[in-house]
DNA sequence: TTTAGCATTCGTCGAACAAGAGTGCCAATC
DNA sequence: GATTGGCACTCTTGTTCGACGAATGCTAAA
């Protein structure tokens, strides 16, 4: 925003140093600190006149005269850009993460693993959402009657993704079994939203005729049986109470909790961020725009891949204060390793 | 405890007074205050007099000398006795709470909903929990194979409840069409303990002789193919963010926003104090020594009924100072609904 | 260009203090 | 005997005031 033409080899240097002790110690930084704990030898005094051209260039402000200088939203973007982009996570982290994410039992519990270790590595919020993807090859439907009027309708995707929904609907067994039968049998593989229009469009053309199969399918599609799209999602979030230490405003905290209980706001959310097809991890500083009550809030996520298709995404929401290094490494790691477990045939 | 024979009609009166304006105000109630709104005009020197001994008997407390008094743990339990058993839900209340749960698509979404709705109308924590009960009878069963190495094992029992799971097996989908057709021929309708123990004999029993239908069956078997009981957990909490209000301490909400989302100590909880047939509603006031982190919470539930069968429990899990007579209602009226949807075509 | 020095600004901490709320107890009253 | 008014006493809370410390900006010197 401001001229970055202004940032010199020295203003970087402090800068990033305000930005990890402030990260580190959450108080202001003022200038005798800095010149304390400063590699090269440099007087407060220096410092403090390299301070006075940040703030004009809007990198720090102060919470009032005479208080130490904080980091602006734009010292942040800064800071982040400039990180190592080639860190490694440690061995024990992980081994740690390994030993969480195998031994899934299914992808909505390989989710949920995957939100709880983002929290306990990032120590803050961990966020993972699978969109059930109309691209989502057919594997299998299966209908089953539960009892009167009610059918039970399963449908199963290729990626592994299950999902069930209780109709009400009164078509015998047998006519169900049919149903299931023609629909696994043409549209096996299928994109769900390919089989979806194709279906309609069988269901129409022969709407004329007097079809037993067309007509329990037209009551199967209309109450939704065949959906597996946005309906179907998986929406874990963990570690809120992470959140507790880094805002003090009790009013605010409990709007910021409120909103991540909202699973639909997450998604908005991700999707606002993640939409993209790259496969990098995306920081987001700010996020009061998408989630007011996510004011000062910082998002670090990426795109959930399985094999080339974008299947939701994941990531973790903190304070601004926060270990940008690791917990970038930490989602970048995750992500690959996501992919991984849920293609090769290693889990 | 203490000798509730003192109690006499007077006691009543000024004490359940204490704890409502207790729970309608948050601070420590004097006799001035009280002798002011109160019914008969009894003086504060009289009110005095009656603190004082209910302050005897274990009732009352003080933060410090020369403060209001405040109720104990055994005064909300006196006055959550005395309370009126028959009170009736506001027709608002009911409506909202018949159209949250209408609409639900599975088990898991109606599971979902009423956590939801427990949250909302008694402004605190609502929580259900859905144990896939090893006495669900099973309707159906399907394998599926996934890639190479994955089988997607999926059991649907009679109530609803469908449990997925990836397992890693090398068996051939023919295989696994007969085992699965095996399994329904046989077992349908049979619970899944039952299922289970009688399919581990009958393997056994075979195990001599060569057979490929057995050996699959085993493997299923070993992966847990067939579980669909405790694994099988469905645990919702929702509206942690109303008790943010409620705890001044920063570090204790930390803690009790953690142990909401360990799921496990959730259940742990309900299953301690809900594992009775009984289809009243039960109120527990104090709920330390289930849970440290929970001291001075309120654990308002019933069991989850669903025709004769248990098959989990909701709760509303709030701070004392709440409107006890309305979520008491609201729970029961709930319970009670809850079997009805479940069960009835009406759904 | 850097640094030392200095006056200035402001928030924080602690003490002192007044105000307010409540209690317990005693004596008077119904 | 139960009830009440009065009174001394105890504590918490809020406020004011001053000292202190941390930072700043600016100026002059190195």
């Amino acid at each position: 925003m401001q001229p970055g033409s202004s940032i010199g080899e020295r203003e970087r240097e402090i800068l990033t140093a305000i930005v990890e002790t402030f990260i580190a110690t959450g108080e202001p930084v003022g200038s005798r600190t800095l010149a304390r704990s400063n590699r090269e030898g440099l007087s407060s005094a220096s410092i403090r006149n390299v301070m006075a051209d940040l703030s004009d260039s809007g990198f720090l402000e102060q919470p009032h005269t005479s208080a130490g200088r904080i980091p602006t939203t734009e010292a942040y973007r800064y800071y982040v850009e400039q990180l190592s982009g080639d860190a490694r996570l440690s061995p024990s982290d992980e081994s740690m993460i390994q030993g969480s994410l195998n031994g899934a039992a299914d992808v909505q519990d390989f989710m949920e693993r995957t939100s709880h270790v983002l929290s306990l590595i990032s120590k803050n919020v961990g966020v993972a959402v699978a969109v059930g993807g109309t691209k989502n090859a057919l594997e299998h439907v299966y209908f089953s009657r539960l009892g009167d009027q009610k059918v039970l309708a399963v449908v199963v995707t290729k990626s592994g993704l299950v999902r069930d929904r209780v109709l009400r609907l009164d078509i015998p067994q047998g006519e169900l079994d049919s149903a299931a039968r023609y629909i696994n049998e043409n549209f096996r593989g299928w994109t769900m939203e390919a089989m979806q229009t194709e279906i309609a469009r069988r269901v129409e053309r022969e709407r004329s005729e007097y079809d037993r199969l067309m007509a329990s399918l037209e009551q199967l599609y209309r109450q939704g049986a065949l959906e597996a799209d946005d309906t179907t999602l998986m929406v874990f979030v963990e570690g809120a109470a992470n959140l507790v230490a880094g805002e003090t405003d009790r009013q605010r905290l409990q709007e910021l909790l409120k909103t991540l209980e909202e699973k639909q706001k997450i998604v908005d959310l991700l999707s606002a961020y993640l939409h993209t097809k790259q496969e990098a991890v995306r920081v987001v500083i700010g996020l009061d725009d998408a989630q007011p009550s996510m004011r000062n809030l910082v998002l670090i996520g990426a795109p959930a891949r399985s094999g080339g298709d974008v299947m939701g995404s994941l990531a973790v929401i903190g304070p601004t204060r926060m270990d940008y290094q690791h917990t970038i490494t930490a989602v970048s790691y995750i992500a690959r390793l996501f992919d991984k477990v849920l293609n090769d045939s290693s889990e």
